[in-house]
This record gives structure tokens, sequence and C-alpha cells, in this order.
RNA sequence: UGCCCGAUGGUGUAACGGUAGCACAAGUGACUCUGAAUCACUUUGUCAUGGUUCAAAUCCAUGUCGGGCAGCCA
């Protein structure tokens, strides 16, 4: 098929509601370039839900020539931890690197806001920057914008809107305040005049009050039947140090009020939110035209969040498994985390071809793991080196091949991939073949070895399985076998069909290395489907530890690379990996036709002979 | 309960009043020195009922089902 063929299956570029929206504004010629925002709140760790908001966002901002910033939506000091600043940037990094990195708006080294006259009105703005506005150098020193940088124009804000007598200072307690808005009636307080509220709004501020005692509220409509229009806060007292702005504040401002203003300051275009905000976005309109504004306004849309089967979204409840020890931590590969998913040798490419695979509506649905798996087998499959490692060893002696001796094959790469080249692996009389690749009494259509059976060593020779060696308690201890010595690659009945091929590794020259298996962690694709615990569908599986038999090329592993175990599995070395001491995590396993051929299939995995094994 | 939003094969999505398509999954076969990859083929769908129209997945009405919100969380 010629180019020209295969081009309409193939679009450059994702389409959904989102992107047509903006491509419409683009048209239009509304804004001078589009502006959007990454806010996640630095109170855990980011996970695959967060990549896809990512991949949009930062999509957004590469198709139309846009901006993306980073921003930490940090306005509840007690929840957030300089801990998540860190991680969130260094996952955002990482997943956008190599694609979207020349969009990253940060705060340039010691910027401040700036004041901006436009109407006849002055305020304040944060203009970002990016690589090459800044140039690598600088650039390096950049730093992400925080909700916080904005608290005191934000204060100036609130002080507005008052002085428009458009918010109050509210002596309700919170559980009145409740009570009031449920049913729809008005705060005592509401009326107080302009005057009484700037002192008690100033008061607030220098911290005359206890927490809780007094809130700001914006007088919009008591009686809205949207209940986030019936006088909603504005301010709370929080007698708490911030972690970024530290005792200086012992009030905060509540999200609605904060990421608006801070949309606006930075001057973003769209603000893409998840749907739970969606009936927040009156109010979102309501504070910024209520403080009649000088520059464009920004405008929030919406879309559906990542639901994975197997897996679980919540922060709360992942950081439940990392308190609770149910994992190791964050960046446990069984997490759906970033870091997580980094660990395990998930590639940045894969997350993003899985986000525009699963494309983005205003639908709630349940996304099939298979799609993530699948983004993840095709990106491996052609960026990973072919080793051979077994997993369960069990010996195979050729019995005509010479005591001592030891041969050499060329073993292609990656088959996938014709530059990655070839190396040399080493053959001897004793080897390692897998436990399972041998079945003293084979299942119909099993065409591994087999007592009186052949089999192709993979680059190597075909070998017949002669004599079963047994301890006496009667476990198979080894297997004897003839090689046909011809049948190597080259050789005179090379081309000999016979219906499998196994991979091995010599057993003089193989290295020991530590395998990790990972699974799912959860038996369920809905793990809390009816109200049931998650705790209770965790899968006792989801990580088994064995030490393989690696072949010897693999002691130079790299950190960088990826691996296909022929026949298994991906995997990629992890950080525990000392010189000498190799730890590989499994990535994940290759397809396997054969696991679902046998009755005996894997109980949780959807495929992939390593469970097979188990 | 009130308000808001949604509903297209098993799953996720496209079609913007004019041929219901794609991906994943599943199945069959080909190929295979990876039971992988690749290739070919196949199965399965517009929530319901009315209405508008030459023509409706698309527009309107009603209903059903699902989700969200009702924190001084975000």
């Amino acid at each position: 098929m010629g180019p020209a063929e295969s081009q309409p299956t193939a679009p450059a570029a994702p389409s959904d509601f989102i992107r047509d929206l903006v491509a419409a504004d683009v048209a239009a010629g509304k804004h001078q370039r589009i502006h959007t925002r990454f806010p996640p709140e630095p109170n855990g760790y980011l996970h695959i839900g967060h990549a896809k908001s990512i991949c949009l966002n930062f999509g957004l901002a590469h198709e139309f020539g846009g901006v993306c910033n980073l921003r930490m939506d940090d306005t509840n000091p007690t929840k957030e931890d300089v801990e998540y600043v860190e991680s969130i940037q260094a996952d955002v990094r990482w997943l956008i690197s190599g694609w979207a990195g020349d969009e990253l708006g940060l705060k340039a080294p010691g910027q401040q806001l700036v004041t901006r006259t436009a109407d006849g009105k002055s305020d304040a703005c944060l203009p970002a920057v990016t690589r090459s506005d800044l140039g690598a150098e600088r650039y390096e020193q950049a730093t992400p914008f925080h909700a916080s940088d904005y608290f005191e124009p934000i204060y100036q804000y609130a002080v507005d809107l008052i002085r428009r007598g458009r918010a109050f200072v509210c002596d309700l307690s919170p559980d009145e305040t409740d009570e009031y808005r449920r049913h729809a009636k008005e705060s005592p307080f509401r009326h107080r005049s302009v005057g009484e509220n700037l002192d008690l709004f100033a008061r607030m501020k220098a911290g005359e009050f206890p927490d809780g005692k007094c809130s700001l509220r914006a007088k919009i409509d008591v009686a809205s039947p949207n209940i986030w229009l019936r006088d909603p806060l504005l301010y709370r007292i929080r007698h708490t140090a911030h972690h970024q702005t530290g005792t200086q504040w012992c009030i905060y401002p509540m999200y609605d009020f904060a990421h608006c203003l801070s949309d606006y300051i930075e001057g973003i275009t769209h603000s893409i939110c998840t749907l739970e905000f969606e009936v927040h976005r009156p109010l979102y309109d309501w504070i910024l035209q209520s403080l009649e504004l000088p520059r464009p306004l920004p405008h929030q849309y919406e879309f559906a969040r990542l639901s994975l089967g197997y897996t679980l979204m919540s922060k709360r409840k992942l950081m439940q498994l990392v308190n609770e020890k149910l994992v190791t931590g964050w960046d446990d590969p069984r997490m759906p985390t970033i870091c997580g998913m980094r660990r395990r040798g998930v590639t940045p490419q894969a997350l993003r071809q899985f986000a525009y695979h699963i494309g983005i509506t205003k639908y709630n649905g349940l996304t099939d793991v298979a799609v993530l798996e699948h983004a993840i087998r095709e990106d491996l499959n052609r960026r990973a080196l072919r080793r051979m490692a077994v997993l369960r060893p069990i010996k195979v002696v050729i019995t005509n091949f010479p005591e001592g001796q030891t041969g050499e094959l060329e073993a292609v790469n990656n088959p996938e991939d014709e530059s990655a080249g070839k190396r040399r692996v080493p053959f001897s009389r004793e080897l390692f073949i897998e436990r399972d690749d041998f079945a003293e009494v084979p299942p119909p259509k099993f065409f591994r070895l087999k007592p009186g059976g052949e089999v192709r060593l993979k680059y190597a020779y075909i070998i017949k399985c002669d004599e079963l060696v047994k301890d006496p308690a009667g476990n198979l201890i080894e297997l004897r076998c003839t090689a046909d010595l011809d049948s190597k690659s080259g050789g005179a009945t090379a081309g000999r069909k016979v219906k499998g091929t196994i991979h091995w590794v010599s057993a003089a020259h193989a290295v020991d290395a530590e395998v990790r298996l990972y699974d799912r962690l959860f038996t369920e694709a809905e793990p809390e489907k009816d109200g049931r615990d998650f705790k209770s569908v965790l899968n006792p599986h989801s990580l088994e530890v064995l030490t393989a038999k690696v072949e010897p090329g693999l002691a130079q592993a790299q950190a960088d690379a990826r691996y296909q175990f022929e026949r298994l599995a991906y995997f990629a070395l992890d950080g525990d990996s000392r010189p000498g001491r190799l730890v590989f995590n499994r990535t994940i396993t290759l397809k396997d036709a054969w696991a679902r051929e046998t009755p005996k299939g894997p109980p949780v995995a959807a495929g992939g002979l390593a469970s097979v094994l188990s």
C-alpha cells in the first residue's frame, strides 16, 4: 500500500468536542494565542487520570501554537506539601518531554506579578515563559506557577467585591451556613454595610478571629436552584502555615474564588476541568464578571475524568494503599501513578498514545485496561531489545554436544528494527529452558518439548528429548536431549520445520537476575463496585519475585533501555539494581494465545506466558 | 428531593439532517526460528416512545437508565 492510501486512516491530531471548540475560537480570531493550564493540587502524586488531562491541555497548546502553564492549585495548606509539588513537576516534565516540552509555561526566575493597565483600569498579571522565551539555561531555573503567588491580588479582588456590595462577612458557623443554604435562607449578616464588611474582612486577615468564626461570602442568590450560587464562601480562616507562603496568611481563598482569578491573572483562555465542576461554572463566570475586569476572561470547559478497569483513581485511596503498606510507595510499579508506571517501564509515548485512543467526551465510562495494555505493548514491541531469559529453569543436557565446548550464536536484537543490530549468545552442553516449555504429558496442540519430541532452541539447534531424570521423590530435575547438530542457522538442516521454538540460556554462562513479576493490583475490574471495600479485592498475586537465569549480555543492561525477554514479557531495569545485582520489573506480558487455549488459564491476568507459568 | 450533565457493538469513541465508521476486545485463517509481531476475514450497535422532515444517531417532546453537585476540599 502506498503512502497516499494509508493517509486517511491516521489523523495527525486527535479530534474531540474541546478541540473543536478551541479550533472555532482560533478561527474566529478570539485570542492572540491559546493558553491552557494544568492545575493539580499538591496533595498527592499524579496518576494516569492526570495524564489524560495533561495530554489534553498540553496537546491543545501543542496543536494550536499555544502555551500550557503548570500551576499548583495550593489554596488549602492543611492538605498540601512540598513533597507533592516536587513529584508533580518531575512527572509532568517526564510525560511531555520530547513532545510538548516547548509548550510548558513556567514562571521566570524571580518573576513578580506585573501590573498592566487596560481599559483605563490596572490589574495584576503574571506572564508565562517557555524555553524559547528564556533560553535553555535560564529556563532551568523557571518554576511552576502557584495559586499562592496570587494571594495578595486575590485578596484585593475580594476587597473590590465587598466595595461593589457583592460580598459580605458572615458570622454563621459552618453548620449554620449549611443549614441556611439548604433551606435557601438568607444569612442574617447579608446586609452589613460595605464599611463594616471592609473592616471585618481586614480583621479576618489580621488574625483577629479563630478558625471558623466567620467567612467571606459572595452575595449572589440565596434561592438559586444551583447550590453554588447560594452565597458561596470565598474566604475561610485557617491559622495554618502554608508550604509556600509560610505564616503570611491566616485566611485562604476557596477553590472557586482562587481558580478563576488565577486563570485570569495568567491570561488563560481555555480553563479545562473535569465534569464535577460543571455546576461551578456559573460561579466561575459570576466572579469574573462581577469584578468588571479589563482583560479578556477565561472560559471553563469540562470533560469526563478517566475510569480504568482494575484500578483505583482517587488520590485519597492511593494514599491509603501507600500508608497501609499495601504497596511499597507511590512509585510502586503496581500503582496507576505516573511515577509508578514509569518505574514499571512504561514510556511517556505509550501513555500519550493511550490518551489519544481514549478520546475526550462528557460520558462517564469505564475504559478497558486492554486499551492501556495495547498501547504499552505496541510501543515496547517497537523499541524493546530482545533477550533470552529463563524465569523458572529446568536443566537440559545436550548429550551429543562436547563437554567443555562453548559455541557462539548470532541473535537478532529487534526484529522490528534492523538498526538495533545483532549480538552473540553462548551455547554449551548444559542449558536451562523454561519449566513450562516441557510437558511430560502434553495437552492437545502442545508444540513445545515433550518426551520423544522435537523443538527448536531459538537461534540454535533442533533438539529431541530422549530421557527424563527425576529425583527420588519423583520430581523432574533434568532432561537429556540430543541435538541435530546440522540444524543451526546456516546448517544443512536449518530449514527443517519443527512446530515449536523455545528460548534457553547456557547454564554455565547465565547470569542471575531478580525479576519482579507485577500483575493487576485488583482482581475485579471495578474494585469498589456496589460499595465494596477495595481492600477485599486486592490481588494476592500482584507481585511475585523470582530469580531468573538471563543471558550474560544482560549484565550490562541499561536503565533507559527496554527489553523483551523472548516469548515472555517486556522488562525494564529497576532503580534497585546495583553492580552485580540485576533487578528487572516486568512491565507487561506478551499476548499469549496459548494461555487462552489451555483450560488452566490464568486466574487474573489477561494473558501472558509468565502467568501460565505460575 | 432540587439543580446540572450524559446515553452509538462487549468496551472506548467517530459521524455536526444524507452510506453508522475507527480502535481495543473476541473469533477464524495465513505466516512464523517469539503460540509475539504482521496480514486477511468475521461477529456484535444508535436507550424507549412519539413528533418535525423527502430523509433523524443527529432537531423537538416525554419517559427510562446512568453520572455529578448539595465541604469553611479541590
